[in-house]
DNA sequence: CGATAAACGAGACGGTACGTCCGGTCTTGTC
DNA sequence: GACAAGACCGGACGTACCGTCTCGTTTATCG
């Protein structure tokens, strides 16, 4: 015996779109499940039975429903420090129009939950990280990259400084802060 | 003008004992102040008499119930490079040893409420950058900082980088990673 | 019009079943469609289908799932008191055996649901009032009732008296107890 | 150290209040906390801080919320009969004015909650039957009382007499009823 | 025999209410 | 007048059931 009722696309798609709308209006932490179910016009069960969490479902929002930045690889001109310049200014624009709200829910989410720290990473971070990892792994090859320091420690640093304005300042960084954190990194401040 | 009972000090100190431990057994969205006023052997009135609500109480108890780590000033051996390792080092010991809950808890409460964010940052995360930007400003006196970027641009670099390990690996950095991150940041990764 | 599937009288008895021992199990109030459906190994629409309410399933449980008492007459021996007192300790008897979770299941269901009240009444209870007004009017033929009380309301007052103990009490009456009871009403009390 | 502050009076007797209107408007079964919490101004946990569950509140509300019939003596003209006659008609009209919907409610909390029938016994039938009890000791001694079964027995079947008319026909008793039950009680149907 | 169609088991769905937890306020003595 | 105690209102939590609605499967009857 099989059977059973499929699970409801329709459903699923509300509860994202509503997440992510409450999420953009209210913040994380005045976001309440009881308002997610009201607004996508669902049944409170219907969310616990397929999320374990509030932040399982805003991280699920962060990803499919259109909050978070599309995929788009660093571009590749030969001019390594260009290239990441253009990469993250695109991320500080997105953050600046957006606001920092999503970024400091999937912050708060993460910090909160192992769980929904592992899907995050995994589903969120690490391919906007891997992008950055293979552009940085060309100019490797390419020589551009004067010290040894393994590539994913300079993903890192370039995403983990960006993060760190978000956090203390709790506006988004601009396209300033941007080229400036590049040139630490590559330029290095070494004598 | 006749006077009255004075605050006392004790049940303030007991509160931002309980905060502390609290804090560190659960975590900061599973903390309650019925929680820290029944530990603190305290009426919850009394919490909100002094604080407006549970990041302010969270604030202070990092601050003062002995959970912030010490000022400690990075040394000045003259060797920028090394004196920034041990600063750092120093830190991922300290991260390693007291685990990391307490600073994914800041992280939340930081992320979580803005006002958190602005207390936190004047008061434990500014101090610390300050000795961080000091020792910095030391180094480009004597030369020992190629890059034009901004002290406080490198300074944030620096942290961000350990913060951003510690959120998406959910552990504490090694010294090794403290290694690194200060040859990006000074070395330069630049061709 | 070509034909379908015909009703699985399988399922329709172990549905009867399954509310059977639960009413038994948990009394009326704690009694879910769910459970039945787990229980008789049945989906929920199976039940929807062809009952309307929970009550009515269990009304149907009550007439056909083996749980009521037989439709035994009350003996006819000629000494109307004696027969009475007979039936009434049949009874007391059975009510003590299996417990008083049944009657109180029933009278829950009775208050609570105006539609079970009247299924229950028309197929459980009528029929052994029936029982006992057949008995009675041979009585009154014969000359052995004085008052000139309908029958049915002499029916009732036995029926009641003993419901009302095991209401007030929440155990079943003693024999001693039908015996109290047919001596008021048939000896009187009046001077 | 004493301290904490009062229950309030305001608040049992709001609640107490609602929950007897909302009974009426909507009967037993379809009675929801929510709704005598939202009905009263009060919060949830200030009922469940002092009733158990609903049929607790409901008791209480019979008992204390104007929704009982007051304790009024049958009268003692020195005819048993008449007297009887009197008390039973008097609440027939109050079952017929009110509804039945109080005893159904009181019924069906009785028939699921032992601890509710307890209190209901104790406080709400109990001192009636008790007024009806006394009623006949005095007529005892006077000699009218033809039977020995004892009074508690007698009060019992008068009252359970109308309880099972209420239940079965989901219809208050009439006045006709009333004298009918009196009739078969004292006048015995007996040759 | 094959097509048709109703009933089936399973189980997800939108809802309602549950009983609990906690936030922030108010009240009551005590110190 | 600050304090410990604790009841208060409000509101979100996560769970349990309700009665409905698909699913794919089984089983009977009819063409």
């Amino acid at each position: 015996m099989t059977g059973g009722r499929r699970r409801s696309e329709s459903s699923r798609l509300a509860i994202l779109d509503a997440a992510r709308d409450l999420l953009l209006e209210r913040g994380y932490e005045r976001l309440t499940i009881d308002a997610i179910a009201a607004r996508a016009g669902v049944g409170k069960q219907t969310i616990y039975r397929w999320w374990g969490s509030k932040g399982a479902v805003v991280a699920d929002a962060a990803l499919e429903g259109g909050l978070a930045p599309p995929l788009v690889p660093p571009p590749d001109t030969g001019d390594i420090e260009a290239d990441l310049r253009a990469w993250l200014r695109d991320w500080t624009s997105r953050l600046a129009s957006g606001g920092t709200s999503l970024i400091l829910a999937l912050t708060a989410a993460t910090a909160e939950d192992h769980a929904v720290a592992d899907v995050l990473y995994e589903r969120f971070t690490a391919p906007h990280e891997q992008l950055l990892r293979d552009r940085l792994e060309v100019a490797r090859m390419a020589g551009q990259l004067g010290s040894e320091a393994p590539v994913p420690t300079i993903a890192g640093v370039l995403i983990g400084s960006l993060l760190y304005r978000v956090l203390s300042r709790q506006e988004a960084p601009t396209a300033d802060d941007a080229d400036l954190v590049v040139r630490v990194v590559l330029g290095g401040t070494g004598g």
